[in-house]
DNA sequence: AAATAATTTTAGACAAAACTAAAAAATATT
DNA sequence: AATATTTTTTAGTTTTGTCTAAAATTATTT
């Protein structure tokens, strides 16, 4: 698989999780930021590679196939994530473009390894999770901190919303993945949030609230 | 730079410390494993760039912002290398191709970073030089193991010959990079010597001895 | 249901990086 | 020095992935 195929199979991937239907075109052109006449004769390749089933005018899906490789992109991708928060001293909104490159290295071994050495983690930075070596993905129910009821303590497991901005936001208030977060107070006017995180009070709007996943205790 | 100007530009480099004239087309061919008239298509276009000085039918030499480049490369895939065998247990012979990969990730604060995590290595795991961020090369004054005299301690600081195979028989024979190494006899009829290694004593061929690098004490 | 709008596909073109085959230049040989 | 050989370059294709512009199809609106 080249690079480019790697990337088309990756957002397809994506775009599937959303809406489970067929992927359009322009969907596809929008997130790959190319046209959509591009991605018509992409998605003909792959389909002959039969990573996709593709109908003219209907969309794409992936095959099992394609799932698969799509999974393992993600895999590495998030791997290297972790690799470089962890080990490198990356903040959340730095690793993005690295790994958009270091995920399509080809080998199997060193992704093993790279898992291996970085424990097995089941999350990346954001709180998504990591395919195991099958494929297999382990859900955790979460929900977005906006939803949390009064004087719940919750852990943080990731963002919705991953622009640096945001990201540099919650570095600066030191809430990160695993942060202990207890909602001391609810604002009926405005819907923010009073928190209590790391010792400390601290006051948020509903909008950072509701790009936040956490989970009970 | 492209992927593949990358690989000439190293490929130039490499070249060039062996034969410092002016690099010819076959030459770079038979290493790209390309055809000459690629070579001079690509040739051409460095050229442009102004990584290379080329005069037809006098082959190539790096300019400064070309030597610096290749450096930068070679300095990647040489961190990757000592990432891959120290931190992901990879052997020897296992690591080239994938740094051959890793070496053309773009970002210079992972490779500063990566750098830093393994505690600025000044040699990779074959024993050859690490250029620093600079470019700067620190050059250590290595023999033969061949040449060294006897009941001389030496430490072993790389290789000449990196293939598999030999690669595979120093693993087996538990000689890596640091190794303490005495010569304790050498046979005058086939110049083949008995080692003492590990608190073993181990008798290797002159061909072997003649491809390991070592320094005194 | 016809007309309009939006989406998708086709057709043809282009740039990058490779190739083959033939021409040109540099080396080597007699 | 003339000829033969090797090396290098040119010219013309090919493949991959992209594009624009036009045609075809599907969706939406009146």
């Amino acid at each position: 698989m080249t690079y480019s195929e790697e990337n088309y199979i990756k957002v397809i991937y994506h775009l599937s999780l959303v809406s489970p239907k067929g992927i359009n075109t322009n969907a596809i052109a929008g997130m790959i930021e190319s046209k959509a006449s591009s991605v018509t004769d992409m998605v003909k390749k792959l389909a002959e590679k039969e990573l996709v089933d593709y109908q003219k005018y209907q969309g794409v899906t992936l095959t099992q196939k394609g799932l698969h490789a799509a999974k393992m992109i993600v895999r590495k991708h998030r791997l290297w994530e972790v690799f470089l928060v962890e080990k490198l001293a990356f903040t959340w909104d730095e690793v993005h473009d690295v790994a958009e490159e270091l995920e399509h290295i080809h080998s199997e071994k060193l992704i093993n390894r790279l898992e291996e050495f970085l424990g097995f983690p089941k999350e990346d930075p954001h709180g998504d999770p990591i395919p195991d070596r099958n494929g297999q993905i382990i859900k955790v129910e979460k929900q977005l901190l906006s939803d949390v009821s009064l004087h719940t303590k919750v852990i943080c497991l990731g963002v919705k919303d991953s622009s640096p901005s945001f990201l540099q936001y919650l570095d600066k208030h030191q809430i990160s993945l695993g942060s202990i977060i207890e909602v001391v107070n609810k604002e009926i006017f405005d819907m923010s949030l009073t928190l209590f995180v790391n010792n400390k009070e601290i006051l948020i709007s509903n909008k950072i609230a509701s790009n936040l996943y956490v989970k009970l205790v």
